[in-house]
DNA sequence: ACCGGCGATTAGAGCGCTCTAATTCCCGGC
DNA sequence: GCCGGGAATTAGAGCGCTCTAATCGCCGGT
């Protein structure tokens, strides 16, 4: 319990503590004899350093804050994978904060950050812009996983709108018209997803068959969404959720009426999380390259760091079509 | 980018530092006129106290660091949404530490935290015993869910044996005789889980049809263990699988090899995710009450961190059988 | 007017480390 | 044997904050 400082170490090994102080942080102008002395008394005394006051006198904590919007996503922590990969090659610690699903939570855990003085953050989440412009101004910030246009920090995303239009061209290829958007409220991307469907659907002369249910990428929003678009008067034969999480709520709704899939309605996801493939939901969807996402912010960020770079970069990529079993012709089709 | 510090407000308030110190800490002596005094002044400068100092000089963070073994389990989702609850309540920050699902990840977590003086840590994870014995000596800490015998530190946990003693009754109970287990490795529980398998295998004189595939807690094993099961000569009829993930994989699996569930084989986890409950999969499972279990753990650790206990504590709490459809009687079964 | 007492404020010494500048050491060259 | 120079080591001043002890200021009581 009690705190082994350098002072004692540097008393055991009959040295100065700036030497005990070289030694831990791996200088190349240490003799042999004198680092062994040291690393044998830090390892009997059990010394560990303190981060507190290291990163106090050196003004870096080689740490990088992580701000997840909802640990309950695996497509952030398909992302965080990424990142972790990334961090770990280059050697700086991951410390994660969780968003709770909300703006303010992902405040709070920025604040933290900022407090605890990291060398960076990474917000995977829905963090508001004038938050994020604030943050970005004490600390570099790359930005994921988000359409909007950032000035102040790096991004890197899919084109949110571009993977919309995939999925809705798929459904009506395969038939449909009446398709219909489980919205992902403030959720990453979910806006651009949105006006993606939108706009893809007018380009098929489809806006009379606009129909968007609230939701905001859980499974239960998705569930309750697909419920709400399923009474009405007329049916979408396709949904198209803004994420794989409220699709698969949604798929558990029409299951649960005692609808078939894709016979008696189609379902498209987002994000294609691991979960997408299994063969008991075989979820339609559109693929993010997660943990390649996770690794390129992490790469921006820490160029950025280290080299102190000052322009933004964004990065957009492509997203990717995936049919599985879970879209099919609309019911009825002779098809 | 430049820090803004106390001597700077204290200058602009026209007070000593000490006194910002004082009500930055919400500090009760200090007069209306200087609080207000100070705390405009911080507020136009964008003064953001530095916790690295501050913990340096008070020695508390009052930080509490939690290890989870797997970003991809829901489970430790669940357990992070409690511990995170009870947190906010107490005032206390979290932080988070991915253990990439093995414990040498854990103990690089851990050792972050160590060095970073948080007030307590949690370990959701698999950490080995040794690891835990040596943090608990530096740091108060509570272990979750697991069921090992542990002096050194407060846990808290279901009966894992117990647990698995349900799901094996209420197997036998709908006919079953072939029962095999996918084992959870090194997972958290998992050895016990398998102990009360083996246990109430034998108690049920079902000795010969004892049949165990390795396992890690993830979908891919789970999946892998039951293609190994039911490639076997006399394959299981029932399958239970020592988390939810892995369950879900033995279902995928099952499902791709064109078999009926429950029809052709029963499929048991344990957990009981939220995903678990969808009606596409309808997993009988092991509840285990993952918030209260999280924020159980926060309370234990806090009482330790502030009022100093010493004698540890072990909080076991009951499971629960949960039945759904995807367990029933075993085929070519008469009732 | 003076004193005691108490709440409000401040001075100043660290917390454990890093970093710059200064010092010491050691070796080869003359 | 002496000197220069580069490598190895150390002294010492902070980093931004908290905390203890000391000081200040104001009130009521006499």
């Amino acid at each position: 319990m009690t705190q082994v400082t350098q002072q004692q170490v540097a008393e055991k090994a009959g040295v100065s503590p700036a030497l005990v102080s070289l030694v831990m942080r791996g200088a190349p102008n240490v003799s042999d004899h004198r680092r062994r002395l040291v690393l044998e008394a830090a390892a009997e005394l059990g010394y560990r350093p303190n981060v507190l006051a290291r990163s106090l006198a050196s003004r870096r904590t080689h740490t990088i804050g992580v701000v997840v919007n909802d640990l309950h996503n695996p497509f952030f922590a398909e992302v965080a994978d990424g990142i972790q990969a990334a961090a770990d090659e280059a050697d700086y610690r991951l410390l994660f904060g969780n968003g709770r699903h909300s703006p303010e939570g992902e405040a709070v855990a920025v604040e933290t950050f900022l407090e605890f003085r990291v060398d960076g953050v990474i917000v995977a989440g829905t963090l508001e812009l004038a938050s994020i412009e604030e943050a970005a101004r004490a600390v570099p910030l790359v930005v994921v996983a988000r359409s909007e246009h950032i000035a102040w920090a790096d991004t890197i995303n899919t084109d949110n709108e571009a993977g919309a239009h995939l999925m809705v061209d798929h459904l009506v290829a395969a038939g449909h018209r009446r398709i219909a958007h489980i919205d992902g409220g403030g959720g990453a991307g979910a806006a651009h997803r949105s006006i993606g469907y939108v706009d893809a659907m007018r380009r098929h002369g489809l806006d009379d068959h606009i129909q968007i249910a609230a939701g905001d990428f859980t499974e239960d929003t998705g569930r309750a969404g697909a419920a709400e678009l399923l009474d009405r008067a007329r049916p979408p034969t396709a949904i198209f959720a803004a994420n794989d999480l409220s699709a698969i709520g949604a798929f558990d709704e029409a299951l649960s009426r005692g609808m078939r899939i894709p016979d008696d309605v189609s379902i498209g996801g987002y994000d294609n999380i691991g979960l997408a493939a299994m063969a008991h939901l075989g979820l339609t969807t559109i693929n993010q390259p997660s943990e390649d996402i996770g690794a390129a912010a992490l790469d921006m960020l820490l160029q950025r760091v280290e080299t102190g770079r000052d322009a933004t970069e964004h990065v957009v990529l492509p997203p990717e079509l995936v049919v599985r079993t879970s879209s099919g012709p609309p019911p009825g089709d002779p098809t």
